[in-house]
DNA sequence: TTGTAGACTACTGTCGACA
DNA sequence: ATGTCGACAGTAGTCTACA
């Protein structure tokens, strides 16, 4: 509970950094909207896989969301 | 079944680069032997938790293995 | 030393609904 | 627009054992 907490913290700010809703977010991913949510409060430790999904819809290198 | 394919060829590429065995590196990461072989042929896609693990088992950053 | 198999637990990720 | 809840399927990660 510390790692995933980060990683919610840096996914809101370059969500917000991009005038992105979670809503938004999600469709661009092609992910759930409450899973958003839940990674955004870390509660919820996304898979490789989805690091990539989310750094592709926010348009940042997956590098850059670690 | 591509990105994880990605990250096991960087994940291997890295610990033999620092000699490691598998065996070495699932103790220095506290992670199961059989796991390491499964991450290396993209059998299995880590968690940013266990992407962590393995970066700080290899002395590298997270950010260096995605 | 590594791959593989099977069985298992815990958790990721989805979905519908409501505040 | 976001948080939360409950239920669910699929999979991450462990462990034992054998080639």
């Amino acid at each position: 509970m510390e790692i995933e907490q980060a990683f919610g913290n840096v996914l809101r700010k370059v969500r917000l950094e991009k005038s992105l809703s979670q809503e938004e977010l999600a469709h661009l991913c092609e992910l759930d909207r409450t899973y958003i949510s839940l990674l955004e409060r870390g509660k919820r430790k996304p898979t490789i896989n989805t690091i990539f999904a989310l750094a592709t819809g926010l348009n940042v290198l997956p590098s850059n969301l670690v």
